[in-house]
DNA sequence: ACCGTCGCGGAAATCGATTGCCGTGAATCA
DNA sequence: TGATTCACGGCAATCGATTTCCGCGACGGT
């Protein structure tokens, strides 16, 4: 059965050649299909010497396994997919390095789709590895309410974990970071420098991190009025980090100390303050959020919270793998702490002189840490 | 057969629910299973009653076919995969998301993996691709010698084009850029500034990239001796741009401009010297290679070669196409051209000043553009 | 009235691998 | 010696969807 060549025509090599199947190691091997399975399983004993014709046949016709057939039979397709908003933040293609490495050790391998920060997309790419059946999701969803449906249909049949980014309005296991906590920290230590006026520069509050940093920011400020002119939302990128900026110090009053949404907000506003002439942080002060490793390279190096990206991918995957051998378990949500690493973009004293590789001194304030 | 529920025990609700199959839907409708696949793939026309039937059964299950059962029986299964050095270097991730995007709309899904710039990760990717009966390959080799022996057994089996570097000593389709061009073109501007004391601070020759550039620079100083002091190799990234560029700029006889091999390094070169009190362009001038999104953001803006990543990605999952449909044609290289784009770093009249959103104005010189 | 044709539906084979079950022969034990 | 266990191998069912082949009834043409 389904033998595959010996029809006799010559072999009229082109390229590709024709896939050996199980069926044809185990009559090059004289033994069944069973017998070839489980010598490459292991599953159960085989005589010496079938299994050793099996591996010779297997090395002679250089078969590998069809993983198609495998994942039907065994139910089982030893793959995760994972979905991320964008790979141009530098934040998330260390998330998936760190995630691809750990599943993998594991006997997973990883499935990595983009949303571009679209929820149309973002449910096509989950009905697809839905459909393809992976073992299990990892997601960081582009929106807080839009993607809540597609979410909700890929939770319904598989094992689904949340990293990062959450949706509302139904709790499923999420593994997130204290942005807020990162926030409030970043404000303390702005007005330990004596900055009072603050302005904040974020992305839209579609998303998770948009919303808990804004809001953190607007609680953070309790005292104080909310200026609408201080609070700019757009979008988490360079480019709106520059036109903000602009917006913001060349109005009357200007701010003296900027909070940024993420890094690359940031960098945007270091960018559009050194064009305008303005020196950071003597004039204003200015932070980011995540420590991308353009952080530190920036001029000046930029004061941001690093988020515990390994932590945080560890204890998602824990957190799949738990939910894939119990599918019943109660959702879990964890939050892990961050930690405001100072800089030259805040701390004058800090500023980008001295030997390059030195390393960095805690200050004394709990979660704070003064680098470089 | 294969009935799904119905065993008695009531449904006992948790999480997951079980997948309904073809046959589910077909009781539900009470048709066969053929006629579900029918309705569902339009491959053959059916009676109206019938069809709304089963519509309506999948609809009521919430029935999602079964890729792998798909795949197994059309022996397609509509997935490219596509293999890349790294994520965190901005060039990459830029060409994965127009692959992605371009393929979808040709009906394929992307399934994307990371080398991490490791020949044995690369292999491991391969055969898990292969082995996962994806339709083709798409792939970066991180390394131009030690990557041959697990392109070239994934290419026996599946249809395999090679984008942006390339393997040596086999020929497989390989869309690719001048990169040796854009180097000449970057030198010749440097020359045409009065810089003639040229350092290149580069990557390794491992990769198909670091050596092509590597090479064109040597190339292209050819009446100048090639003083070793001045040409440092190691890794694409911003750490090592920074140290080579402190080696370099502390010396005795510091050189006038720096060819970086990508931007990443152009910009730990821009740190280092900002961070020594040298101005750029005045006291050294500074390039980089892709052209990626921070380069128009650094202080000052970065002189770069543009890769067209847009053409890039196109023609290579055209070439894959082509070789899906058509195994036994020859392979075939592509090399497309670069474009110079010059900015604040080598040339102090496009200095950063001036309104934010400017457009840039061509210079004469063909495949040189003056940006901003 | 008879014979093709057409529309439509279903049974069954198939893709490739795994695994429950049974059979056979040898070894062990009473 | 006869019974029981054990090691090992193969048959066939199975996962889920597609597709070939065939059958049935209706319809049109002569």
């Amino acid at each position: 059965m389904t033998a595959v060549s010996g029809d006799g025509t010559p072999p009229e090599d082109l390229g590709i050649t024709v896939q050996a199947s199980i069926y044809d190691v185990a009559k090059a091997a004289g033994v069944s299909a069973s017998t070839v399975s489980r010598v490459l399983s292991g599953a159960r004993s085989v005589r010496p010497e079938s299994a050793a014709a099996v591996m010779a046949a297997v090395e002679e016709l250089g078969y590998r396994p069809n993983q198609l057939g495998r994942a039907l039979r065994r139910r089982s397709t030893q793959a995760i997919g994972m979905i991320v908003p964008r790979v141009d933040n530098p934040f998330f293609p260390s998330v998936v390095q760190h995630t691809e490495e750990y599943l993998r050790l594991q006997g997973y391998a990883l499935l990595l789709c983009t949303s571009n920060d679209d929820p149309g997309i973002e449910a096509q790419r989950l009905d697809m590895l839905t459909e393809r059946q992976v073992d299990g999701l990892l997601i960081s969803p582009c929106h807080q309410t839009r993607s809540l449906p597609a979410v909700r249909r890929a939770a319904e049949r598989i094992p689904l974990v949340q990293l990062d980014r959450s949706v509302e309005g139904e709790t499923y296991d999420f593994v997130g970071v204290d942005d807020a906590g990162g926030i409030r920290q970043l404000i303390t230590h702005m007005r330990s420098l004596g900055r009072w006026d603050i302005a904040y520069v974020g992305g839209d509050r579609g998303n998770w991190s948009g919303a808990q940093r804004h809001t953190a920011f607007l609680a953070a400020l309790d005292g104080s009025e909310p200026d609408p002119e201080r609070v700019l939302l757009a979008s988490f990128s360079e480019r709106w980090g520059r036109e903000a900026a602009e917006r913001l110090l060349t109005s009357p009053t200007p701010p003296d100390a900027i909070v940024c949404g993420n890094d690359l907000i940031a960098l945007g506003v270091l960018s559009a303050a050194a064009r305008l002439g303005l020196r950071v942080p003597q004039d204003v002060t200015v932070s980011g959020y995540d420590d991308i490793s353009m952080a530190v390279l920036a001029q000046p190096s930029l004061t941001t919270v690093r988020q515990p990206v390994e932590e945080l991918t560890r204890q998602a995957a824990d957190l799949l793998l738990a939910r894939i051998t119990e599918p019943g378990r109660e959702p879990c949500t964890l939050t892990l702490p961050t930690q405001v690493i100072v800089r030259g973009s805040t701390c004058p004293t800090h500023a980008d002189e001295g030997p390059l590789h030195a390393g960095g001194a805690a200050d004394g304030v709990p979660g704070v840490h003064v680098a470089r």
